[in-house]
DNA sequence: TTTAATTGATATCAATATAGTATCAGTTAG
DNA sequence: CTAACTGATACTATATTGATATCAATTAAA
Protein backbone atom coordinates (compact mmCIF):
# COMPACT_ATOMS: atom_id res chain seq x y z
CA UNK A 1 0.00 0.00 0.00
CA UNK A 2 2.00 3.08 -1.21
CA UNK A 3 1.07 6.35 0.64
CA UNK A 4 2.67 8.82 -2.10
CA UNK A 5 3.14 7.87 -5.27
CA UNK A 6 6.50 9.57 -7.54
CA UNK A 7 3.81 12.41 -9.07
CA UNK A 8 2.69 13.11 -5.41
CA UNK A 9 6.02 12.96 -3.70
CA UNK A 10 7.85 14.99 -6.90
CA UNK A 11 5.58 17.41 -6.91
CA UNK A 12 5.96 18.04 -3.44
CA UNK A 13 9.03 18.33 -3.25
CA UNK A 14 8.98 20.74 -6.32
CA UNK A 15 7.53 23.05 -4.48
CA UNK A 16 9.52 22.92 -0.92
CA UNK A 17 12.37 24.25 -3.77
CA UNK A 18 9.69 26.98 -5.27
CA UNK A 19 9.51 28.28 -1.86
CA UNK A 20 12.40 28.62 -0.39
CA UNK A 21 13.07 30.85 -3.44
CA UNK A 22 10.06 32.79 -2.90
CA UNK A 23 9.95 35.50 -5.50
CA UNK A 24 12.14 34.56 -8.65
CA UNK A 25 11.81 31.92 -11.09
CA UNK A 26 13.26 28.60 -10.99
CA UNK A 27 13.32 26.00 -13.84
CA UNK A 28 12.29 22.58 -14.17
CA UNK A 29 15.98 22.04 -15.14
CA UNK A 30 17.29 23.26 -12.12
CA UNK A 31 14.72 21.48 -9.81
CA UNK A 32 15.08 18.04 -11.67
CA UNK A 33 18.74 18.46 -11.14
CA UNK A 34 18.79 19.24 -7.78
CA UNK A 35 15.84 17.28 -6.56
CA UNK A 36 17.41 14.33 -9.13
CA UNK A 37 13.90 13.84 -11.05
CA UNK A 38 13.42 12.68 -14.14
CA UNK A 39 12.87 16.29 -16.18
CA UNK A 40 10.17 15.61 -18.19
CA UNK A 41 7.97 13.98 -16.28
CA UNK A 42 8.33 16.70 -13.36
CA UNK A 43 7.36 19.31 -15.75
CA UNK A 44 4.30 17.35 -16.62
CA UNK A 45 3.68 17.76 -13.01
CA UNK A 46 4.29 21.85 -12.92
CA UNK A 47 1.87 22.38 -15.56
CA UNK A 48 -0.58 20.50 -13.98
CA UNK A 49 -0.02 22.61 -10.76
CA UNK A 50 -0.58 25.47 -12.67
CA UNK A 51 -3.68 24.65 -13.58
CA UNK A 52 -3.98 24.32 -10.22
CA UNK A 53 -3.59 27.70 -9.54
CA UNK A 54 -0.78 26.90 -6.67
CA UNK A 55 2.26 28.14 -9.69
CA UNK A 56 2.89 30.56 -12.23
CA UNK A 57 5.03 30.11 -14.82
CA UNK A 58 7.52 32.65 -17.14
CA UNK A 59 8.46 31.47 -20.74
CA UNK A 60 11.86 31.83 -22.38
CA UNK A 61 15.28 32.87 -21.30
CA UNK A 62 15.77 33.04 -17.28
CA UNK A 63 11.65 32.18 -17.37
CA UNK A 64 10.19 29.25 -14.81
CA UNK A 65 7.96 28.63 -12.40
CA UNK A 66 7.36 30.77 -8.57
CA UNK A 67 5.05 29.71 -6.10
CA UNK A 68 2.15 31.23 -6.16
CA UNK A 69 0.20 31.14 -2.81
CA UNK A 70 1.10 31.33 0.35
CA UNK A 71 3.16 27.59 1.40
CA UNK A 72 0.76 27.46 4.65
CA UNK A 73 -2.50 27.50 2.40
CA UNK A 74 -0.91 24.33 0.37
CA UNK A 75 -1.97 20.95 1.47
CA UNK A 76 -0.31 17.81 1.27
CA UNK A 77 -4.30 16.76 0.93
CA UNK A 78 -4.76 19.02 -2.03
CA UNK A 79 -1.25 17.44 -3.83
CA UNK A 80 -2.70 14.00 -3.22
CA UNK A 81 -5.81 14.78 -4.17
CA UNK A 82 -4.38 16.52 -7.89
CA UNK A 83 -2.50 13.73 -7.98
CA UNK A 84 -3.48 10.75 -6.53
CA UNK A 85 -7.50 11.16 -7.23
CA UNK A 86 -9.51 11.90 -3.48
CA UNK A 87 -8.89 8.89 -0.72
CA UNK A 88 -11.94 6.68 -1.46
CA UNK A 89 -12.75 3.74 -0.56
CA UNK A 90 -13.60 0.72 -3.57
CA UNK A 91 -15.92 2.17 -5.47
CA UNK A 92 -18.68 4.45 -4.60
CA UNK A 93 -22.13 4.16 -4.71
CA UNK A 94 -25.00 6.75 -5.17
CA UNK A 95 -25.75 7.60 -1.67
CA UNK A 96 -29.38 7.18 -0.42
CA UNK A 97 -29.31 3.37 -1.98
CA UNK A 98 -30.52 0.55 -1.27
CA UNK A 99 -27.54 -1.37 0.24
CA UNK A 100 -26.97 -4.57 -2.39
CA UNK A 101 -24.96 -6.57 -0.14
CA UNK A 102 -24.75 -5.66 3.65
CA UNK A 103 -21.60 -6.49 5.24
CA UNK A 104 -19.61 -4.18 2.00
CA UNK A 105 -22.01 -1.22 3.36
CA UNK A 106 -20.65 -2.52 6.59
CA UNK A 107 -16.98 -2.46 5.45
CA UNK A 108 -17.46 0.74 3.75
CA UNK A 109 -18.61 2.87 6.67
CA UNK A 110 -15.55 1.64 8.82
CA UNK A 111 -13.33 2.34 6.09
CA UNK A 112 -15.00 5.74 5.49
CA UNK A 113 -14.41 6.95 9.07
CA UNK A 114 -11.12 5.74 8.93
CA UNK A 115 -10.98 7.72 5.79
CA UNK A 116 -11.63 10.79 7.38
CA UNK A 117 -9.04 10.80 9.91
CA UNK A 118 -6.47 10.09 7.24
CA UNK A 119 -7.28 13.42 5.25
CA UNK A 120 -7.38 15.50 8.13
CA UNK A 121 -4.02 14.44 9.03
CA UNK A 122 -2.81 15.40 5.47
CA UNK A 123 -4.92 18.59 5.60
CA UNK A 124 -2.33 19.58 8.66
CA UNK A 125 0.30 18.69 6.87
CA UNK A 126 1.13 22.25 4.15
CA UNK A 127 4.00 23.13 2.23
CA UNK A 128 4.99 25.99 4.90
CA UNK A 129 5.18 23.36 7.53
CA UNK A 130 7.25 20.90 5.86
CA UNK A 131 9.60 24.23 4.55
CA UNK A 132 10.13 25.13 8.47
CA UNK A 133 10.94 21.82 9.47
CA UNK A 134 13.37 21.44 6.64
CA UNK A 135 15.11 24.76 8.01
CA UNK A 136 14.81 23.60 11.65
CA UNK A 137 16.36 20.29 10.69
CA UNK A 138 19.58 21.45 8.52
CA UNK A 139 20.70 23.01 11.87
CA UNK A 140 20.43 20.00 13.30
CA UNK A 141 21.87 17.75 11.04
CA UNK A 142 25.40 19.67 10.92
CA UNK A 143 24.90 19.50 14.84
CA UNK A 144 24.42 16.01 14.24
CA UNK A 145 27.40 15.49 12.81
CA UNK A 146 29.72 17.25 14.30
CA UNK A 147 28.93 14.86 17.95
CA UNK A 148 27.65 11.92 16.39
CA UNK A 149 28.09 9.74 13.17
CA UNK A 150 24.25 8.26 13.29
CA UNK A 151 22.33 10.56 11.05
CA UNK A 152 18.76 10.71 10.18
CA UNK A 153 17.10 7.64 8.28
CA UNK A 154 17.20 7.52 4.74
CA UNK B 1 -5.88 6.90 -3.73
CA UNK B 2 -7.92 3.53 -2.97
CA UNK B 3 -7.50 2.20 0.23
CA UNK B 4 -9.14 -1.00 -0.43
CA UNK B 5 -8.38 -3.24 -3.54
CA UNK B 6 -10.58 -5.74 -4.46
CA UNK B 7 -8.27 -8.41 -3.08
CA UNK B 8 -8.79 -6.78 0.82
CA UNK B 9 -12.39 -6.24 0.37
CA UNK B 10 -13.34 -9.79 -0.73
CA UNK B 11 -11.29 -11.46 1.35
CA UNK B 12 -12.43 -9.25 4.24
CA UNK B 13 -15.99 -10.25 3.07
CA UNK B 14 -15.38 -13.44 2.63
CA UNK B 15 -13.85 -13.58 6.43
CA UNK B 16 -17.49 -11.95 7.84
CA UNK B 17 -19.53 -14.84 6.14
CA UNK B 18 -16.89 -17.79 7.45
CA UNK B 19 -17.13 -16.07 10.73
CA UNK B 20 -20.59 -15.84 10.60
CA UNK B 21 -21.00 -19.62 10.04
CA UNK B 22 -18.51 -20.39 12.51
CA UNK B 23 -18.06 -23.94 13.10
CA UNK B 24 -19.04 -25.43 9.84
CA UNK B 25 -17.87 -25.48 5.89
CA UNK B 26 -18.88 -23.01 3.82
CA UNK B 27 -17.55 -23.66 -0.25
CA UNK B 28 -15.55 -20.54 -2.27
CA UNK B 29 -18.88 -21.24 -4.25
CA UNK B 30 -21.58 -20.09 -1.92
CA UNK B 31 -19.30 -17.16 -0.82
CA UNK B 32 -18.64 -15.86 -4.18
CA UNK B 33 -22.47 -16.36 -5.02
CA UNK B 34 -23.85 -14.65 -2.00
CA UNK B 35 -20.59 -11.84 -2.43
CA UNK B 36 -20.95 -11.51 -5.92
CA UNK B 37 -17.66 -11.98 -6.66
CA UNK B 38 -15.42 -13.46 -9.16
CA UNK B 39 -15.47 -17.11 -8.72
CA UNK B 40 -12.01 -18.07 -9.02
CA UNK B 41 -10.38 -14.62 -7.63
CA UNK B 42 -11.69 -15.74 -4.40
CA UNK B 43 -10.72 -19.56 -4.65
CA UNK B 44 -7.24 -17.56 -4.40
CA UNK B 45 -7.59 -15.35 -2.06
CA UNK B 46 -9.07 -18.32 0.19
CA UNK B 47 -5.94 -20.14 -0.55
CA UNK B 48 -3.40 -17.33 0.56
CA UNK B 49 -5.53 -16.73 4.00
CA UNK B 50 -5.06 -20.32 4.81
CA UNK B 51 -1.30 -19.85 3.93
CA UNK B 52 -1.47 -17.25 6.89
CA UNK B 53 -3.39 -19.43 8.88
CA UNK B 54 -6.91 -17.33 8.94
CA UNK B 55 -8.93 -20.22 7.82
CA UNK B 56 -8.48 -23.63 6.99
CA UNK B 57 -10.06 -26.18 4.46
CA UNK B 58 -11.28 -29.27 3.90
CA UNK B 59 -11.33 -30.65 0.11
CA UNK B 60 -14.21 -32.60 -1.55
CA UNK B 61 -18.05 -33.06 -1.78
CA UNK B 62 -19.01 -30.80 1.39
CA UNK B 63 -15.47 -29.35 1.59
CA UNK B 64 -15.08 -25.87 2.19
CA UNK B 65 -12.99 -23.34 4.45
CA UNK B 66 -13.84 -22.44 7.80
CA UNK B 67 -12.87 -19.91 10.02
CA UNK B 68 -9.13 -20.59 11.65
CA UNK B 69 -8.71 -18.15 14.42
CA UNK B 70 -11.07 -16.15 16.83
CA UNK B 71 -12.60 -13.26 14.69
CA UNK B 72 -11.80 -10.21 17.24
CA UNK B 73 -7.93 -11.58 16.64
CA UNK B 74 -8.08 -11.18 12.73
CA UNK B 75 -7.52 -7.45 11.77
CA UNK B 76 -8.31 -5.84 8.94
CA UNK B 77 -4.51 -4.54 9.19
CA UNK B 78 -3.24 -7.72 8.46
CA UNK B 79 -5.72 -8.61 5.60
CA UNK B 80 -4.23 -5.50 3.89
CA UNK B 81 -0.79 -6.07 4.88
CA UNK B 82 -1.32 -9.81 3.23
CA UNK B 83 -3.28 -8.39 0.22
CA UNK B 84 -1.88 -4.88 -0.72
CA UNK B 85 1.83 -5.19 1.27
CA UNK B 86 2.19 -3.07 4.28
CA UNK B 87 1.78 0.84 4.27
CA UNK B 88 4.83 1.98 3.56
CA UNK B 89 5.75 5.75 2.09
CA UNK B 90 7.51 6.01 -1.22
CA UNK B 91 10.81 3.88 -1.83
CA UNK B 92 12.20 2.97 1.75
CA UNK B 93 15.92 3.52 1.93
CA UNK B 94 18.28 1.69 4.63
CA UNK B 95 18.17 3.02 7.92
CA UNK B 96 20.94 4.84 9.69
CA UNK B 97 21.97 6.11 6.18
CA UNK B 98 23.14 9.35 5.36
CA UNK B 99 19.73 11.54 3.75
CA UNK B 100 20.93 11.86 -0.06
CA UNK B 101 17.73 14.87 -0.13
CA UNK B 102 16.86 16.45 2.95
CA UNK B 103 13.36 17.37 1.47
CA UNK B 104 12.75 13.87 0.97
CA UNK B 105 13.91 13.44 4.18
CA UNK B 106 11.64 15.60 6.06
CA UNK B 107 8.85 14.65 3.98
CA UNK B 108 9.27 10.84 4.25
CA UNK B 109 9.00 11.60 8.35
CA UNK B 110 5.85 13.22 8.47
CA UNK B 111 4.46 10.64 5.81
CA UNK B 112 5.61 7.71 8.51
CA UNK B 113 3.61 9.77 11.37
CA UNK B 114 0.88 9.75 9.60
CA UNK B 115 1.89 6.23 8.49
CA UNK B 116 1.55 5.19 11.76
CA UNK B 117 -1.84 6.68 12.11
CA UNK B 118 -3.35 4.62 9.80
CA UNK B 119 -1.98 1.79 11.11
CA UNK B 120 -2.95 1.67 13.91
CA UNK B 121 -6.46 2.51 13.05
CA UNK B 122 -6.66 -0.43 10.57
CA UNK B 123 -5.46 -2.35 13.87
CA UNK B 124 -8.45 -1.84 15.97
CA UNK B 125 -10.99 -3.02 12.95
CA UNK B 126 -11.54 -6.78 13.44
CA UNK B 127 -13.65 -9.24 11.80
CA UNK B 128 -14.96 -9.37 15.16
CA UNK B 129 -16.05 -5.53 15.39
CA UNK B 130 -17.51 -5.42 11.96
CA UNK B 131 -19.71 -9.12 12.51
CA UNK B 132 -21.31 -7.07 15.79
CA UNK B 133 -21.76 -4.11 13.55
CA UNK B 134 -23.75 -6.66 11.08
CA UNK B 135 -25.86 -8.08 13.06
CA UNK B 136 -26.22 -4.83 15.08
CA UNK B 137 -27.27 -2.79 11.72
CA UNK B 138 -29.69 -5.91 10.11
CA UNK B 139 -31.87 -5.41 13.12
CA UNK B 140 -31.71 -0.92 12.64
CA UNK B 141 -32.45 -2.20 8.76
CA UNK B 142 -35.39 -4.02 9.66
CA UNK B 143 -37.21 -1.06 11.53
CA UNK B 144 -35.93 1.74 9.44
CA UNK B 145 -38.08 -0.16 6.63
CA UNK B 146 -40.83 -0.13 8.59
CA UNK B 147 -40.51 3.64 9.88
CA UNK B 148 -38.99 5.13 6.53
CA UNK B 149 -38.27 4.94 3.34
CA UNK B 150 -35.07 6.13 4.11
CA UNK B 151 -32.58 3.39 3.67
CA UNK B 152 -28.75 3.36 4.31
CA UNK B 153 -26.22 4.37 1.95
CA UNK B 154 -24.69 1.84 -0.33
C1' DT C 1 18.63 39.58 -35.37
C1' DT C 2 20.08 35.38 -34.19
C1' DT C 3 20.63 32.05 -30.61
C1' DA C 4 20.10 29.42 -26.58
C1' DA C 5 17.28 28.66 -22.64
C1' DT C 6 13.21 28.17 -21.42
C1' DT C 7 7.79 26.75 -21.09
C1' DG C 8 3.32 24.81 -23.62
C1' DA C 9 1.32 21.03 -25.41
C1' DT C 10 0.95 16.45 -26.57
C1' DA C 11 2.05 11.76 -28.13
C1' DT C 12 4.06 7.61 -27.01
C1' DC C 13 6.08 3.94 -24.44
C1' DA C 14 7.58 0.73 -20.73
C1' DA C 15 6.99 -1.31 -16.37
C1' DT C 16 4.18 -2.69 -12.78
C1' DA C 17 0.02 -3.68 -10.36
C1' DT C 18 -4.65 -5.08 -10.35
C1' DA C 19 -8.40 -7.88 -11.72
C1' DG C 20 -10.02 -11.84 -13.61
C1' DT C 21 -10.04 -16.58 -16.23
C1' DA C 22 -8.89 -21.34 -17.27
C1' DT C 23 -7.28 -25.89 -16.47
C1' DC C 24 -6.17 -30.09 -14.45
C1' DA C 25 -5.01 -33.05 -10.67
C1' DG C 26 -6.35 -34.76 -6.15
C1' DT C 27 -9.88 -35.59 -2.38
C1' DT C 28 -14.15 -37.18 -0.46
C1' DA C 29 -19.31 -37.90 0.68
C1' DG C 30 -22.85 -40.31 -0.89
C1' DC D 1 -18.31 -44.24 -9.50
C1' DT D 2 -19.40 -39.62 -9.65
C1' DA D 3 -20.22 -34.99 -8.63
C1' DA D 4 -18.83 -31.41 -5.54
C1' DC D 5 -15.20 -29.83 -3.70
C1' DT D 6 -10.01 -27.80 -2.87
C1' DG D 7 -4.77 -27.42 -4.46
C1' DA D 8 -1.88 -25.58 -7.56
C1' DT D 9 -0.60 -22.91 -11.19
C1' DA D 10 -0.49 -20.74 -15.68
C1' DC D 11 -2.43 -17.35 -18.32
C1' DT D 12 -4.80 -13.00 -20.03
C1' DA D 13 -6.66 -8.38 -19.87
C1' DT D 14 -6.86 -3.90 -18.21
C1' DA D 15 -5.48 0.06 -15.58
C1' DT D 16 -2.12 2.73 -13.34
C1' DT D 17 2.26 4.53 -12.76
C1' DG D 18 6.49 6.23 -14.27
C1' DA D 19 9.09 8.02 -17.89
C1' DT D 20 10.64 9.76 -22.55
C1' DA D 21 10.39 12.30 -26.87
C1' DT D 22 9.15 15.97 -29.95
C1' DC D 23 8.04 20.35 -31.70
C1' DA D 24 6.13 24.91 -31.45
C1' DA D 25 6.17 29.35 -29.00
C1' DT D 26 8.45 32.73 -26.03
C1' DT D 27 12.12 35.59 -24.34
C1' DA D 28 16.73 37.49 -22.51
C1' DA D 29 20.79 38.57 -24.12
C1' DA D 30 25.00 38.38 -27.24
Amino acid sequence: MKVLTKKTDYAIRALLMLGAKRGSYLSAKAIAVEQQMPYQFLRGLLQEMIRHNLIVSKEGVKGGFMLERDPDEIRVRQLIEIFQGAVQVSECVFRKQICANRSRCVLRHEIMRIEEVVNSEFEQVTIGKLLRKLNAGSNMMSALKKEDKTLQEG
